[in-house]
RNA sequence: GCGAGAAUGGCGGAACUGGCAGACGCGCCAGACUUAGGAUCUGGUGCCCGACAAAAAAGGGCGUGGGGGUUCGACUCCCCCUUCUCGCACCA
């Protein structure tokens, strides 16, 4: 059958006739009997917010599922599921502005969405889609709750949070401004105590620490979570208060300093607060108390400010000297860390020196600099370092880790602290007055306290009549056919939480939910994730390194503490996609630098698209967007389109020239664009595959003329759609069919190599003298070094140079180089 | 402030463990084929100097943000500095 060959490739034809053809042959459909080596490769789900896929959702999924290809074809079962991350704010918003129900409107979206998933032209297999929004998902997410609640990892405290008190709603860090205000009305926001949802996550810094050692993650990701988790080595203090059965237990990693002590400071919403406060200070104290919680944590955490803070009017006890230490608050203290409380060394700390300064408050230096002795000179500022403890009783002269050490032992001894460690990890705070998530399976008893949900009354649902613009409280609580319930324990009348759960709750498990997507009466089949799990290659924005990607993390070993799962940790391996920017700043639909696909899409076609995203520069690197460039992929696919037909419609010869030279060019290209591709190096891969189809038509003449489909033209024919495939599927699998090929190119095996072939004969030495380049000559791959150093000496230019000079030195590189040192 | 990363032609970007800097592509210049070309194909293209009126060549010099250093040899390793991006930010 004979092809009109078109000039350029006909994306629209071709990218039709495929999608339709895998949809229908179910090409990439999951076989669970199959007896290849399984692949879990996933993306990061999207998020169906009011918008589309944008630019950079196709620069995460377009560029892994080549990579998915790739391995396919090199014998693995590739798992590649696709799902919607569908709860949260942005939807619910979206609903709030348009008077839209977020049902409705996630339903569109996720509709749209999947119409522009279709085009990528992936292998997900949709009969693994997951939706975080429906009942069947998140019954499941609810499931995963009551385990955590069972196991004592949820609880409930009272917690500071974002209120506008206009809106009368509890709001999201994101939502509120930098200057502090509400994002919606612009009025004040303030801080206001609730009783919250926690999940026990800092229980766990230790495991996740420890686990971040056995990933193949990004450096600066694991980075980045060690820091967040914040493990700090030091040392609990305890302070009597004088006339008071208190104790303040304060936190430090300078017990060293303990002897320059000269006043406490306690958060501002400190318990102690109320009950240390001195008769006499209580309006002043009240009054500073709610000035600062009124501060947003974007101010609060500002270094900058100045120090503020008051004396409530009543004293400790230096645990050690036994002196009078009057006892301050101040907002720069803060009430969630360590204990809520600090020593104040004014002299060896830079905060309570700016402190002590503001406040008049005296500075006792305790710590010399080595060498230095100690003098009695005012300070111009804190001296943080480590050094020889002073004035500090029978610790005096002591290096300040050993008397770190030797204090902490002290105290133990005296019952008055010890050496502690702390986290900067906080537990997290799950549960949103909001409508737009899944409803927290916990009943609230009169008489039983905190009921669970029993798993057969799962899913809670969402109330669909539920009236969701904010008004002051969770929307859910007003809704009073969901309220309202007999307690599950003793039948009472009692009242569902009216709280939903944070999205990232949703996405703390789904790719547990994926291999199991359908199932109705598990989260998943254990057995399938034994096999599955874990992920073998994880791909999104490096924006989630210390949210989703912890998080994960966390549900990952809690299901593996239940022995649900056998690793304890998700995903084996971490590739962060760079992100690509519009106008210097990241896309968004608020600054109106989003760029859309589709306009690139009817021009050019999925296959180009995929392929320029992928040339443009290094995968993890991301940057400015240009679509300057794209006609260059463009003119590429086109020649190799029209280079395969031509040998596909050319008569067939028995004739059996080989090039040598193309062959190395071949089997080289076959070895860089496996190697670059497994790598993620795309752009490489690229770059590597023109410069065989440029040697190709620079072999066969550049107007494809007179070609005889000889045995040399077919395989590299064959080699060069096979190699290309993963980068652009439907023109690849297109130029199979053509070649003769009932089968699917992505049943093929991945092309292998000779290295023996790949290997030039000769190669191009060059000649330095005094390490400057001067000349070149060609000689034999692995002639010995003497025999390359006469071959440079005998090169004419290099003669005239060396002529009349003592040669010193003469350094050969095998095969590369031959430098000549004279004087 | 702390932490991580980056800086290479007009542009996007290559360069493995130190060994031909600028692969590949865009853009630009010239040419071929064409009624035509915003199609296709071929060649050229880092910068400066280069007895000349101009152009070109032989040849030479300079070049990977800036300054030092190690080395026969540095985009690559070490020290200092500048700028930019990202993350964290009163963590006691």
């Amino acid at each position: 059958m004979k092809h009109t060959i078109e000039q350029h490739y006909p994306f629209a034809q071709v990218e039709a006739k495929w999608q339709e053809r895998w949809a229908k042959e179910g090409a990439y459909r999951w076989d669970w009997n199959s007896n290849r080596k399984k692949l879990y490769c996933l993306v990061m789900f999207a998020y169906p917010s009011g918008d589309k896929l944008h630019i950079g959702h196709w620069y995460n999924y377009g560029p892994t599922d080549t990579w998915a290809r790739f391995q396919r074809t090199r014998g693995y079962q590739v798992f590649e599921p696709i799902g919607f991350d569908a709860f949260g704010l942005p939807a619910e918003n979206f609903a709030v502005r348009h008077g839209i129900h977020p049902a409705e409107s996630t339903r569109r979206n996720i509709d749209f969405m999947r119409g522009q998933l279709r085009t990528i032209g992936a292998m997900y297999d949709w009969d693994y889609e997951v939706d975080t929004s429906s009942p069947d998902y998140y019954k499941w997410t609810q499931w995963m709750f009551l385990l955590l609640f069972k196991r004592g990892l949820a609880y409930q405290k009272e917690g500071l949070v974002n209120w506008c008190p206009s809106c009368q709603t509890v709001l999201a860090n994101e939502q509120v401004t930098t200057e502090n205000n509400c994002e919606r009305c612009g009025s004040a926001v303030g801080r206001r105590n609730m009783r919250q949802w926690y999940f026990r996550i800092a229980a766990y810094a230790d495991r996740l620490l420890e686990g971040l050692e056995r990933i193949e993650w990004p450096a600066k990701t694991a980075i980045m979570q060690r820091h967040w988790i914040g493990r700090s080595e030091g040392t609990e203090i305890h302070f009597p208060v004088e006339g008071s059965s208190e104790v303040i237990k304060v936190f430090t990693t300078r017990a060293d300093t303990l002897f320059g002590v000269t006043y406490l400071v306690i958060a501002p919403e400190s318990p102690f607060v109320a009950s240390l406060t001195a008769p006499g200070y209580e309006a002043k104290v009240r009054e500073y108390v709610e000035s600062s919680l009124q501060l947003s944590e974007v101010d609060r955490a500002d270094a900058d400010r100045p120090k503020t803070g008051i004396f409530i009017g009543s004293y400790a006890i230096h645990p050690l000297n036994k002196e009078r230490l009057p006892i301050w608050i101040a907002d720069y203290v803060i009430g969630s860390y360590g204990t809520g409380a600090v020593m104040a060394v004014p002299a060896h700390d830079t905060r309570d020196f700016a402190f002590a300064r503001e406040h008049k408050l005296p500075i006792a230096k305790v710590i010399n600099p080595p060498d230095i002795p100690i003098d009695d000179e005012e300070m111009e500022e804190a001296y943080n370092e480590y050094g020889i403890m002073a004035h500090s009783g029978e610790f005096s002269g002591i290096a300040s880790q050993d008397g770190m050490v030797a204090v902490g032992r002290r105290l133990a001894e005296i019952g008055r602290g010890g050496p502690t460690t702390t986290y900067h990890l906080r537990d997290w705070t799950i549960s949103r007055q909001r409508y737009w998530g899944a409803p927290i399976p916990i009943i609230h008893c009169p008489k039983c306290g905190t009921v669970a949900v029993p798993l057969a009354e799962l899913p809670v649902r969402l109330p669909e009549a539920a009236e969701f613009a904010p008004k002051g409280k969770s929307p859910l609580a007003s809704v009073e056919s969901f309220v309202n319930v007999n307690c599950p324990e003793c039948g009472g009348r009692a009242e569902r939480d009216p709280d939903t759960m944070d999205t990232f709750v949703c996405s703390s498990w789904y790719f547990m939910r994926y291999p199991d997507a359908r199932l109705d009466d598990a989260p998943f089949d254990i057995n399938h994730l034994k096999y599955m799990l874990p992920i073998d290659q994880y791909v999104g924005g490096p924006e989630h390194a210390v949210g989703h990607l912890l998080y994960a993390r966390f549900f990952m070993k809690v299901a593996h503490d239940a022995g649900y799962v056998e690793p304890d940790e998700p995903f084996a391996r971490l590739k962060h996609q760079g992100i690509i920017l519009s106008y210097g700043g990241r896309m968004s639909k608020t600054k109106g630098n989003v760029v859309n696909p589709e306009p690139f899409l009817e021009k050019y076609g999925s296959d180009v698209f995929r392929c320029y995203l992928m040339f443009s520069g290094d995968y993890e690197q991301g940057g400015d967007w240009s679509d300057e460039g794209i006609a260059g992929i463009e003119r590429f696919l086109s020649r190799v389109w029209r280079l395969v037909n031509a040998i596909t419609a050319a008569e067939s010869s028995d004739n059996q020239e080989v090039s040598r030279e193309l062959e190395r060019t071949l089997h080289s290209t076959i070895r860089a664009v496996t190697n670059d591709t497994a790598a993620f190096h795309f752009n490489t891969a690229l770059s590597r595959m023109m410069e065989l189809t440029n040697a190709v038509y620079l072999h066969v003449g550049p107007e494809l003329k007179d070609m005889s489909r000889s045995p040399l033209m077919g395989h590299v024919a064959e080699i060069l759609t096979g190699i290309l495939a993963p980068y652009a599927p439907h023109l690849c699998e297109e130029l199979w069919e053509r070649l003769g090929h009932a089968d699917s190119i992505f049943d093929q095996p991945w092309p292998q190599f000779d290295a023996a072939k790949a290997v030039a004969e000769m190669v191009t030495v060059v000649v330095q003298v005094n390490g400057k380049l001067r000349d070149k000559f060609e000689a034999p791959v692995g002639l010995p070094g003497g025999e390359l150093e006469k071959g440079a000496l005998a090169c004419v230019k290099i003669r005239t140079l060396v002529e009349g000079r003592a040669i010193r030195k003469i350094i050969v590189v095998p095969d590369k180089l031959v430098n000549i040192v004279v004087s």
